[in-house]
This record gives C-alpha cells, sequence and structure tokens, in this order.
RNA sequence: GCCCGGAUGGUGUAGCGGUAACAUAGGGGACUGUGGAUCCCCUGUCUCGGGUUCAAAUCCCGGUCCGGGCCCCA
C-alpha cells in the first residue's frame, strides 16, 4: 500500500498572508481597546476541554459539529466550538469570589466540523465577552450598546441591530399551555420563519386556534408597544426598560423583533443579534444575550450575559465595504553602495532600531539601482544611502522616498535628521 | 451530511483532444553611485488519482480544496 501525501491546508482552515494578518491584528487591537474602555478585560482558556463541558447542556447532537477526540489518557476531548461555557467554567472554577460586576473579554480561535463557505470555516476566531453580576436594565443596554459600538468603532459602516426577549416568548407559549420540553422544536420553526408548519404543530398541541392566531400576530411586533398589547409580564416591563436604557446610551436604531431565537438553549431573557447585510447567506455578525450556565457547572446561582463576534465576518465586512486598513511601513532603508561600506551600514541600521525607527538593510548585496527599487516596493518613507564619498566626510545621505529629494548629513546627526 | 458551479506559474488569465501561452510579481543584467520608465535573460504552471484515446490541461469517473445554496450556526 502506497501512502498518498496529503500535506495541503486542511478544509476549512486558512493561511493568513502579512497582509491579511497585518489587517487582522489591526483589528483586534481596536477591539481590545474598546473592550478595556467599557471596563472589560481580558481572558484565555484552553484551545481544548472536556467534551462534556459542551454537551452538558446542548445536548449530545452537537458532537456531530465538533472536533472530538481521546488524549492518550482515553479522556474525551473536544476543541472549543465557542468560548461562553469555558469562560463560565472558569468563572465557576477560579472566580466567583471577584468583586461584581465581573466584565471578561475574550478574543481566540473556535473550531467546528461544518461545511465550510464564504464566512464559515472550521478554525475561526472568535470575540465576545461575559457580564457577570448585574441583572439590572442598564446593565443589559449597556452589554448590547458595546457590541454595537464595537462593530461601528471598527469601520463597519452598515449594520442593523434586532432585539428580542426569550423570557416573553417562553411567556406566551406557556399561557397557551404548551409544555417547555416542547418549547425547542417550535423555536426551531420560528427561527425559520415556518408558520404554516409552526401553526401545524401547535395545533397538534392542542392549542386553540385563536391563540395559535394570536402567537402569530405576536410574532410578528416589530414595536414594544405591540407586545405591550399581547402580553402583560415583568418581563415586557424589564424589556422596555432595557431598550429605554439603550437609547440612552445613544443607539436609536434597532428592530424589535420576537422571532429571534439563539441556537444554544442556554439563552432566555434579552436577546439580540447583528448582521451585516453585505455579507449575504453568512450575515450574522454577532449574537449575544442573557443565560444561564453557572448552576449548570456546579456554581452559585449569578445573573450571566454576553455576546460574541464573528471576527472572521466582521473582517470580511470591512473589506467589502472598502475599508482602508494601515500599510506597514518601513521607516528607514539602508543601503551600502557597495560591499565596503556594509560594516558601517550595519552600525547604521542597529543605532536606528536601538532607537526604535524601523529600519531594514540590503541583505542581498545589490546595486544602489535595484535597492533603491526595492526600497519603494517596500514603501520605506526614506533611505539613507551608505556610500564612500560621504564617508570620508563622516556623512550620509539621506533620501526622502517620496520627493527624491536627498540632503547629505552627518552620521552622528542622522537619529535627529531622519525623526523629521 | 445533501444539491449546484469551479480549480492552468506566487497572483490574474488564454487555450477546451495534437509541442502549454500571455500579463504581472520574483531573481539577474543593460546602468561598476540614484527607485516607481524601457529593453534583454532566468526561475516557475495544467488540483490529485484512475479511465477513454495513437495522443488528455481539454472527454469520463472518483478524491481534495474553493465558491453559491441547504442543514446548522459565529
Amino acid at each position: 500500500m502506497e501512502e498518498k501525501t496529503n500535506i495541503n491546508i486542511p478544509r476549512g482552515t486558512r493561511d493568513f498572508s502579512p497582509d491579511e494578518m497585518l489587517k487582522r491584528r489591526h483589528v483586534e487591537d481596536r477591539i481590545r481597546n474598546i473592550f478595556q474602555n467599557f471596563g472589560y478585560r481580558e481572558v484565555q482558556t484552553p484551545t481544548f476541554e472536556h467534551l462534556e463541558l459542551f454537551t452538558l447542556k446542548s445536548g449530545e447532537e452537537i458532537i456531530e459539529e465538533i472536533y472530538v477526540f481521546k488524549d492518550k489518557g482515553n479522556r474525551d476531548l473536544a476543541l472549543r466550538p465557542e468560548l461562553t461555557a469555558p469562560v463560565i467554567r472558569f468563572y465557576v472554577e477560579k472566580m466567583q469570589m471577584e468583586s461584581k460586576p465581573l466584565k471578561l473579554f475574550y478574543i481566540g480561535n473556535c473550531y467546528r466540523y461544518d461545511r465550510p463557505q464564504r464566512g464559515r470555516y472550521r478554525e475561526f476566531t472568535q470575540v465576545g465577552c461575559e457580564l457577570i453580576g448585574p441583572d439590572t436594565p442598564e446593565a443589559y443596554a449597556e452589554l448590547i450598546y458595546l457590541a454595537y459600538t464595537l462593530l461601528k468603532n471598527i469601520g463597519i459602516k452598515n449594520i442593523v441591530l434586532r432585539l428580542g426577549n426569550l423570557d416573553i416568548v417562553y411567556a406566551f407559549l406557556e399561557n397557551m399551555g404548551v409544555r417547555r420540553n416542547q418549547f425547542r422544536e417550535l423555536m426551531h420553526l420560528i427561527d425559520k420563519s415556518r408558520f404554516y408548519e409552526l401553526e401545524k404543530k401547535l395545533y397538534e398541541m392542542r392549542v386553540a386556534k385563536n391563540k395559535i392566531k394570536m402567537f402569530k400576530e405576536f410574532l410578528k411586533c416589530d414595536n414594544i408597544n405591540k407586545v405591550e398589547e399581547f402580553i402583560e409580564t415583568t418581563a415586557v416591563k424589564r424589556f422596555k426598560e432595557v431598550v429605554d436604557f439603550l437609547k440612552i446610551f445613544g443607539i436609536n436604531e434597532f428592530e424589535i423583533d420576537m422571532k429571534i431565537v439563539r441556537g444554544l438553549d442556554y439563552y432566555k431573557g434579552v436577546v439580540f443579534e447583528i448582521d451585516a447585510p453585505i455579507l449575504g447567506a453568512e450575515k450574522q455578525l454577532c449574537g449575544g444575550g442573557e443565560y444561564e450556565l453557572v448552576p449548570l457547572f456546579g456554581g452559585k446561582e449569578v445573573s450571566t450575559a454576553g455576546f460574541a463576534i464573528g471576527f472572521d465576518r466582521a473582517i470580511i465586512a470591512l473589506e467589502e465595504e472598502g475599508y482602508s486598513f494601515p500599510e506597514q511601513k518601513i521607516d528607514v532603508y539602508v543601503i551600502p553602495v557597495n560591499e565596503k561600506m556594509l560594516k558601517n551600514a550595519i552600525k547604521i541600521v542597529n543605532m536606528l532600531r536601538e532607537n526604535n525607527i524601523a529600519a531594514d538593510i540590503d541583505l542581498m548585496r545589490r546595486g544602489l539601482t535595484k535597492s533603491l527599487k526595492y526600497a519603494s516596493s517596500v514603501k520605506a518613507k526614506k533611505t539613507v544611502i551608505v556610500g564612500p564619498k560621504e564617508s570620508e566626510k563622516k556623512c550620509v545621505i539621506i533620501r526622502d522616498m517620496s520627493s527624491g529629494k536627498q540632503v547629505e548629513v552627518k552620521t552622528k546627526d542622522l537619529l535627529s535628521k531622519t525623526k523629521m
């Protein structure tokens, strides 16, 4: 049997070129800044966890979608498909005594065994945060405002924020006499807007026809006052308060959508999604809301909420919108005119680098013509030409690459002159 | 996992049974001390494996990867 070599990049994974990394790091830096600006602190958890961490609530069926393996100690492990569960595990194990509110954020790779397509990879980067402690409406409003601000401030122009509330939907279903263990299949149909099937299912569950009709109307509500006409619970009141605070934080553009159903069933209460319509089929950039996981992991009950942003999609959205990312530029390129000048040139590039100037030097012993060409291709702002004629006078030439103007300066004055 | 459509030097493309081509990028040179111009030279390619055929980049089957959609979801 001959082995076929397969050293290609695995399906659904990507290599990132220097240009792409520059974009990604740029966006990451801004995200970190914004989180810190809101009082969040960064955490990191392992890339793999015990499989059970993910199956505990989501059920065995998610095994189909995650990378699962056994280690040499026969432990069942999984590459993390998301970061909320690991971060909450971390909280339960080591951070329960921290003062509240506890604001944590993360940027990390996650893995899902999915069919890859644009904006959807088997290895992808998730950005997110968890807010632990407060359950006030202003806390949730701030969280949603943060998600919105992040996407706006990294430069995405066109985003759509939609708010929903699972407590209200659940209350409605309970009022109709639907049992809790029947919610899940109904929520799925709601999510897909398959109203005909939904109606059929509810009818099978012996819900009265007029109630089904009302429920369908309720799901179409696109503002909070209409929701109030259908149902009166504390959840509606709280939802209204969240919306009011959201406006105070400064967001007026959002939609109310009772059809928002988060994929993972530990969500409850206020939920939200943010889309970038420019992305097409995989347009969801962010999803989040209140959830309950701490008691499930053995911790003391506490309010938790959070959101996750698809980092890769955010990058694609920026690219699609024509966002101009910064370029990496070198400040000074040092060119020894001939090999005798090399030692001198190395001393100069060292001196520049020690003074925190991005400097590079010709390593291919090329002539002046080729070196200048190279310097312009790497977008050097200036070149320093180290030649014998000037060396006799203890000088070098500084050439400004955009204007082409040259000045001869004393080598000892080089540092102050390059900074100009 | 399912249904479509793709894959040709690093990149972008032409060729669509008969000697793989162009542009660009890369390296060297014309120009032994001045870049984005010109010219010359060099390097490098048919996604992979089978099959049909005298002959396959081209036709057929399968795999891999990518893109559009489904499922699911970030």
